[in-house]
DNA sequence: ACGAGTCGGTGCGGTGCCGTACATTGCACC
DNA sequence: GGTGCAATGTACGGCACCGCACCGACTCGT
């Protein structure tokens, strides 16, 4: 999880060599800022983006304003799904929320690129599923879970994109990214720091014990996992029927788990 | 917007009409029972449905339970979006909360219709990206509006969606869409009956002044309502760039809005 | 006509989070 | 080594919604 895999991204790297060369030199490498905004709902896709050792948030609005994230985007992924799709304007503003370098593709030339390879397009066709599961976890994550186990949850999930077994991360925009208030998260987070399970100091986040946070955040971050792996996996051909390893059997994606504050019972 | 459209589905009207044909012919005509489950988490997709007169109730699940509904589906959409996708087993349960008639095509007969024909795969495509972008509203509708607010909007889809100025759905079965209480929903259908706005008999719906209503829903209904508009328009070709029109200008989708019960401030 | 079951109106104590505000503490930059 | 700001800890009243429970009202089947 933590393993370093290099500057590359996975949905990329899954990609059959030719498909992967040609779209590797379609792109450019970029570096991006922390608050960098890489997509405006409403606004046309210009670029897409397949983040290295960067990750992204994806942010749902309502009223006007950015409510909550609806997923993160890291090496895993790609931002720019829609053109995927044949949208050509942003949903959601994606906003940087760790620096990093990522592959930036022109609108044009990866549509080219999906015209020109069937299995590429399948692929990344694939992985607009998997957002979408995503999207649908997230909202019911949101409506039901406890803001500790969101931010724990939260956490594991930035932690896998950052690679790194420390990263930054403040309180406010943690906050942000749960729809909640800062102090919210402060209180949540001092609550797994008391139980030693992450250190928090002025945004620089350090795990301390990484199954003891998948103990603590709700089980959306372990279904969240799987399903990115399904995501990277490759699509299996056509012609011949594999199941996806969804869920594998005798494993319940939703396991009991035990309760760090309290024993707050879940609403059902 | 209650002008029945007769038994059809706008995602095939929309469709030229050879690949209408081809799809009907794949096509039988089914009725769906109220409560009848067509798709449940983690199965694989056996048929994909067309909704005529009924809708569909798309459930995304945490622990087990079916804990809100990401979207409602009738005859502006389709059932199987994951199918399109390359994704073969379902991640939401869906589950029919109008009864009435649908289409339905087998798997397979989908998938050959989608490989025979580039026009109606683009067009159930982009159905997919608008699916993705309801999701997401969702979330963040659920995670931060009024309860009240909830109910006048989700009665407002499903009325469009009844094609009917009266419909049947209970309290109960409402609850269970936007993951609230029962008697949660009893009373923000109380304060709406008694602004003379719906009646509310034993199940069965009947929106006296929509206008009303929708002044008291969130704006996720008209965004939702927009979209969907979107989502059924033929899509542009590849070759022309039209803009699609998702945001007219000098239409803010989220004008100002009066709140109905004592002016609840909204978070922001 | 009557009983059973569904539906919805209502109440009550509990609580998680909101909005707000204020004090403290590191870190960066003088 | 002080100054300033960003980041965090903490507190407090308010409230929307929770879980639970009860009861009346309407519908339907026999």
């Amino acid at each position: 999880m933590i393993s370093r895999t290099g500057t590359s991204n996975s949905l990329l790297a899954a990609l059959p060599q030719r498909e992967r060369d040609d779209l590797q030199q379609r792109s450019e490498r970029v570096l991006l800022a922390l608050d960098q905004v890489i997509g405006e709902p409403g606004k046309p896709i210009r670029d897409v983006y397949f983040p290295m050792d960067c990750f992204v948030a994806l942010m749902a609005g309502v009223d006007g304003h950015d409510a909550l994230a609806a997923d993160l985007v890291g090496s895993e992924g790609m931002v720019g799904v829609p053109l995927l799709l044949g949208v050509e304007r942003s949903p959601l503003r994606a906003r940087v929320l760790g620096a990093g370098e990522a592959l930036r593709v022109a609108a044009p030339e990866f549509q080219h690129a999906l015209l020109a390879s069937v299995l590429l397009e399948r692929q990344f066709r694939r992985y607009a599923g998997v957002r979408m599961e995503q999207f649908a976890r997230t909202a019911a994550c949101a409506a039901f879970h406890r803001v500790e186990q969101r931010v724990a949850c939260w956490l594991l999930m930035a932690q896998d994109r950052a690679h790194r077994e420390r990263f930054v991360l403040t309180h406010e925009r943690l906050a942000r990214l749960l729809g909640v208030r800062r102090s919210g998260v402060s209180t949540a987070a001092g609550t797994l720091q008391a139980a030693r399970l992450i250190t928090y100091t002025r945004g620089h986040v350090l795990v301390l014990d990484r199954v003891g946070l998948e103990q603590a955040a709700c089980g959306c971050y372990r279904s969240a996992r799987d399903l990115t792996r399904f995501g990277i996996a490759a699509a299996p051909r056509r012609d011949v029927e594999i199941a996806p390893p969804r869920a594998p059997p005798g494993t319940p994606s939703d396991a009991p788990r035990p309760q760090l504050s309290r024993g707050i019972p879940h609403r059902h």
